[in-house]
DNA sequence: TATGAATGAGTGTTCATTCAT
DNA sequence: TATGAATGAACACTCATTCAT
């Protein structure tokens, strides 16, 4: 971006054109693929525009700057995958399964797609600045798990530490991201998932042991 | 118009540099100042060559490209704490310390300085298709733990598969680096190092337990 | 460091460009002034565009590269010449002047203005191995001589062999260009055309004696 | 060449080692080399001196810089065709044949081998405002013909104008050239030797019969 | 004399962004 | 609101040439 930087949070323009949101998500879509197959690198802001089927002038209607897409694309990435976790944690149906299970499994999924386009997307989040963001989706699972730790925490055991907290909720989800990003051929078999389980399992028995 | 500049200036030719390893440090050290302080937006190859002190002719008399030079970094980075984590899991000194702590404090200390530097550094050698590259070294630090099991597992325990040897791996690996880029507080506290610990014996009984 | 230079600077974008036509017309232009006044080693896009007034970024929007610049040139030039030399063949209104003498007559005023310009646009051709494209008008002007061999070879001669013809075609095309280029002082000479003329009857009266 | 130009025809150092001759042959023929297989573009004095087996600093001390290369070859060309053909013209052997005819042989002869290299080494002799040293060697070919106007002119001729002269000579050599250098077929055929001798033949026998 | 590491001006090209229509 | 031609700052990289050794 050779040019004046602006603030790149300021929105431009609320979309008010009926599909707007189509346009938005044609654009979201262009640059996921571009990014996903070509990098980050061969991204461009005419590209997106042509592979979006929009004009340039109207890609820079809906985003005051290229960033601005990546960056909004980052934040729905990160609520989405909040989300399914989320659910895993609390709405889920199949009560057979153990929360922390169906949480590991939430997660294993949500990462399954697009894994390049995800992680340039991150590292752009990353790039602005955008670490305590990145934090917050993990921070609130961690307290999802706080409150409901009758279910999920061995009984009697007591909760960990906020750095345990920290410990543990970042192992997963970084486990969970590397293997997306090394494309390792084990993604989705049980025996990851399980081993996942075991990670966290292991650490709270350990940390009731311990007490 | 740029106009010739100095075009019978009096030359200034710094006395011809003593050694090609100094002129690549000065590169390397160049870049990674630029890199921390100011982001990879603002890493171009003739900055790069006036803050070493090189000419651009000079930088690319060592280098083939602009990423050559931090696919170098990238991959000396890699060694290096590779090498810090490996001698503390075996030639340290200190004997009343367990080698995972041990091990754990080296990552630690490992990654504590210039962390955006490193960031960008390890997100360009994946970018790049690195990501075996990435995981050798992890892998090289699994394989040392496996054969000095006897001294790190606990008595009589079963070594993990190679699925749960990933998972544990990567699970402090990756920790570490999120709580560095994070730059959370706790990096470097007794808990912090603690709860790695924890986290890893957790692990390694709960599989005992699971046998 | 450039630094910013205008940032926020008075925007002047002259009037948006009536037609793409135009944009080209001063672009070729621009490009011709340069070479013919300052020769092939001080053409450079940067140049051209500024010349043109047009911006660099346009330039690139009408050409890939800085020789499709030239070849498109070139091309051009090829054509106008044959044009004019097929006109003087066939549609020239004199018809007191033999064909002959009036294509010769064309060729040396469609060779005569901006000789250097024009020689490296044909070496520019040329070296991107358009040897075959240099070719062409030629060989289009011999097959036009062919089809009206009743009006220019003398009465009852057998038309040239296809060696024949490249012989007399290049012998008249590069005698003229040759001359164009050493910028002789007898071009446009009445003498110089008769000689020319004579090359051709002469041959084309030898052809028929050997027969 | 960026830096400051200098007298190109400047002569740097008389070469004295015993085998001076021998590196300057070497840099010819590494720059004929990389001039006929890769193009003047690919052409550069540390690609000369490396395939030249010298080093770029040996270079400098035979050529004040890079076209000073080129043009001592041209000139050498030059030279050396000049002298083939004058020898047809004059010391050859073989009298059944008709000094036009050995001379046209000798044309073809000299212009046969690597002819792009040639091609390159002409224009830049003639981008350096070599057009009368290039005029030169055809001129002087075409005072050894009014020479020996006797042995050559068909009997009792009148010779041709300076003029005449001009265009003769050159449509011989022209129409060779570009035959050359459009790699057709027929070169070294029989036939377009007849041609070429029917062309000068026929203008000799037209100017008698005009007079 | 020879070497070859170093110099640094120069240039082709890209692409984020603007704005007249 | 949409369009897309135009803008121009920025940058990677080349290579002729120098000169300390």
């Amino acid at each position: 971006m050779p040019a004046i930087k602006k603030a790149i949070d300021l929105k431009r323009r609320s979309p008010r054109r009926a599909n707007a949101r189509a346009t938005v998500e044609a654009i979201f879509e262009a640059t996921a693929r571009i990014l996903q197959s070509e990098g980050k690198a061969a991204l461009n802001t005419n590209l997106i525009a042509e592979r979006a089927g929009v004009s340039i002038g109207a890609l820079y209607g809906y985003f005051p700057n290229k960033d601005a897409i990546l960056l909004a694309m980052a934040r729905r990435e990160l609520d989405l995958v909040r989300d399914r976790v989320a659910d895993a944690l609390t709405r889920e149906a199949n009560a057979d399964i153990h929360p922390v299970r169906r949480a590991v499994r939430a997660l294993i999924k949500g990462y399954g797609t697009r894994s390049r386009s995800r992680r340039i997307l991150m590292e752009t989040l990353f790039a602005h600045g955008g670490s305590e963001e990145m934090a917050r989706p993990v921070n609130e699972i961690a307290n999802l798990i706080l409150m409901r730790s009758g279910d999920i925490l061995p009984k009697g055991a007591t909760p960990p530490s906020p750095i345990g907290m920290y410990v543990l909720t970042r192992a997963v989800d970084s486990v969970i991201r590397t293997a997306t990003y090394e494309n390792v051929a084990f993604i989705g078999s049980p025996a990851f998932e399980d081993e996942l389980v075991r990670l966290v399992n292991g650490y709270l028995s350990e940390r009731n042991r311990a007490a």
